[in-house]
RNA sequence: GCCGGUGUAGCUCAGCAGGCAGAGCAGCCGUCUUGUAAACGGCAGGCCAGCGGUUCGAAUCCGCUCACCGGCUCCA
């Protein structure tokens, strides 16, 4: 039975805790229940409970414990930013995905140094268990306690205009102002305060582990056009042992990065003299892209796809006449005057395919009509965007687009999922996640249109069985969209293919076709990039794999290592033999020992290592090494090649 | 585009209270002829990102430009 002035502490101490452990003693710091759900709402453990509430534990190692102990560590850390900077004024400061930030506006930015004295001081904090004591306070109140904070000030504002729905954060969420008061746990003395809305932990003691990881500017409420704060981003954990796995994986993304194996592997580059974010692909990397241009291309024809090749420059005119230069000007590359003309690099495929289109008469028995092309295309990035392979100026996409009868909608969809799928699955990937996006407020076209187009996405988003979330309103102004995203060998999540229904391109350029009944209609046209860009997907490829690619893909897949030089004449001839095969292999004949060689394949993550010596030689055999190490020897050659050649053509990884 | 950081040999980095440009790896040439991740020796390699300034003297200090890195905004 719930007594007057109860905490949902104590009550919830008469249960264990998620982990199965036993409750934790009031100010323990070792993890456990560090909040409370009570009536669905997250609350303090200090929350006074009623009769008849239910009260549930939250333990720190959840989603929303996580949440609470980041949100709080980021108030440990403003604290300690203002007593380091006391002209630091508060922007904002929720918890984020695996970590969370705070902003500030200071006279000068802060630099590494900063960092090291602010988290200095952060372990201070903790280590003194200063209490987190939620106070309610009404709007006056609230102005004049933060009188010296002015972005405060703006979020009380915005929360007295209200009604404007739908932007809670966490300082003024909710249905009243809150704010947390740090005190001192002995003296009850107060060391700072925040506006915000909590749930806290019940004392800086609680924070297991943290640390700050990088600044950077923000710009206040997300927009441009708003003063730049410094943003500190910090990360916190249950455990030092769960921090530790979340810096490894860090760590691990980092070995991974495209970037660096791009050179180490020396798949391609961006030299300067040709302008940021142009890519070069050198041999190796030039391999590896014509063996996924050639695989996706077979797919395309046994899908039913038609080839095309457009130009990479066009008169004005046609993007005009596609909208692009009225909605997408800034993105594009500025025009060159020729002949009295302005010529444009283009930045999307479409318009070309619709001319391909609209190059004669099409009938009904045309449709549905797949043109496809591996398509370059510039668009001009900001500067500070430009992020290797994933965000360049010039890339090539795999780009589609299918022209179909209305009645042909459901069906095209359907089976283009599919086929994005399974084509994305022969690379590799293996974990796919869908978003539909649906109309936005901003439109155009009719809405009937609109929702025939988003109940096909839909029809085939049920059908594919992918896993999908519905991003309302998300859509573009002239299509609802399904993404598919993919998650790569360390649960990375990627944004690759996109699949849009168009009804507005079609009327732009008035293209046609003939119906059966002889009448004139209007196609519908679907737009589908499924790699989304070849330099892209091969990056996130290279990441996925960490530069390991499956032997198919693999730049070189074998290397013959012979024992001692006598034998580089017999590993030649075996490795003749593989080439009649198709296989990429070369025979390491340098001066170097047969250590160093293996110690260099090993490096450019080549899948098979072939060695040959004395014992070899005499029975006929090789002997292999993998990547992982391990080693079979003594392999006739022809077996030897039946299993690199088998692996090759299954797509296998090893 | 905005905020901050960085730019020295192909790569990773040292040198920077202003005074002759360094190492390891990679490369090339030798010697060694080796059984599963680095043999040994030698040679070569640089307009210290570019341009301008301060100075008797600049890789080092200042300014601008370019590029890259981390954020923000953007990603049709």
């Amino acid at each position: 039975m719930t007594e007057a002035g109860t905490t949902a502490g104590e009550i919830l101490s008469i249960f264990p805790n998620e982990s199965g452990a036993a409750p934790q003693p009031s100010g323990s710091p070792s993890g456990g229940v560090i909040a409370a759900r009570v009536n669905g709402e997250l609350r303090d453990l200090s929350y006074q409970v009623r009769d008849g509430d239910a009260v549930e534990p939250v333990d720190i190692a959840s989603d929303d414990g996580h949440a609470i102990l980041r949100h709080s560590t980021a108030h440990v850390m403003a604290q300690a930013v203002q007593g380091l900077f006391p002209h630091a004024k508060l922007g904002i400061g929720p918890p984020i995905e695996n970590g969370f930030y705070y902003d500030f506006d200071v006279p000068s930015p802060f630099g590494p140094d900063d960092l090291k004295a602010v988290e200095q001081r952060m372990r201070q904090i903790v280590k003194q268990g200063q209490l987190f004591s939620r106070r309610v306070v009404s709007e006056d109140e609230a102005r004049a306690e933060l009188a010296s904070e002015p972005y405060k000030q703006e979020l009380i504002g915005l929360k007295g205009s209200g009604a404007s729905s739908g932007e809670e954060s966490v300082e003024v969420g909710g249905a009243e102002l809150t704010i947390y008061d740090n005190l001192d746990p002995g003296t009850g003395a107060l060391y700072w305060k925040d506006l915000c809305r909590g749930p806290h932990l019940p004392s800086t003691r609680y924070i297991p582990a943290f640390k700050l990881m990088r600044t950077g500017g923000a710009y206040w409420r997300g927009s441009e056009k708003n003063q730049q704060l410094q943003r500190i981003y910090g990360t916190a954990w249950e455990s030092r042992a769960a921090q530790d796995s979340y810096l490894e994986l860090l760590a691990e993304a980092e070995r991974r990065d495209h970037r660096r194996l791009g050179a180490e592997l020396d798949l391609f580059s961006f030299p300067n003299e040709i302008g940021s974010g142009l890519p070069v692909f050198h041999p190796k990397g030039g391999v590896i892209r014509r063996v996924m241009e050639d695989y996706s291309r077979r797919r395309h024809e046994e899908a039913g796809y038609e080839f095309v090749n457009t130009p990479h420059a066009t008169k004005a005119e046609l993007f005009e006449t596609s909208g692009h230069l009225g909605f997408y000007k800034e993105s594009m590359f500025p025009p060159m005057e020729l002949d009295g003309a302005d010529y444009y690099l283009k930045p999307m495929n479409c318009p070309m395919h619709v001319l391909i289109y609209r190059s004669r008469g099409r009938s009904y028995r045309e449709l549905p009509l797949r043109l496809f092309e591996f398509g370059t295309v510039y668009r001009y990035e900001k500067s500070g965007v430009v992020h290797g392979l994933t965000r360049a100026r010039g890339f090539t996409q795999d780009d589609s687009h299918i022209f179909c009868t209305p009645g042909q909608l459901a069906g095209e969809l359907a089976s283009l999922l599919d086929f994005v799928v399974g084509l994305l699955r022969d690379f590799g990937l293996t974990e796919f996640e869908a978003e539909l996006s649906t109309r936005p407020e901003k439109y155009v076209g009719n809405p009937d249109e609109w929702d025939a187009a988003e109940a096909a996405l839909k029809h085939a988003l049920d059908a594919s069985g992918l896993p999908y979330v519905i991003a309302e309103g998300e859509g573009a102004f002239y299509a609802p969209k399904i993404d598919v995203h993919v998650r790569d060998a360390i649960g990375r999540r990627w944004q690759l293919s996109t699949l849009q229904v168009d009804f507005q391109e079609p009327g732009r350029f008035g293209i046609e076709y003939q119906a059966a009944d002889g009448s004139r209609q209007r196609p519908y046209m679907i737009h589908r990039a499924l790699f989304g860009s070849i330099e892209r997907f091969f990056g996130i490829l290279l990441e996925h794999y960490a530069g390991a690619f499956p032997p198919w893909l693999a730049p070189v897949q074998v290397v013959g290592i012979p024992i001692a030089d006598a034998h580089v004449p017999y590993l030649s001839k075996v490795a003749a033999l593989l080439r009649e095969q198709g296989i990429r292999v070369e025979v390491d004949d340098a001066g170097d020992r047969m250590q160093k060689k293996i110690r260099t394949a090993q490096r450019q993550k080549v899948p098979f290592m072939l060695l040959a010596g004395d014992t070899d030689v005499a029975a006929g055999a090789v002997s292999f090494r993998y990547r992982d190490g391990g080693q079979r020897n003594g392999v006739p050659v022809d077996e030897a090649i039946a299993e690199i050649v088998t692996a090759v053509r299954d797509r296998i990884q090893v």
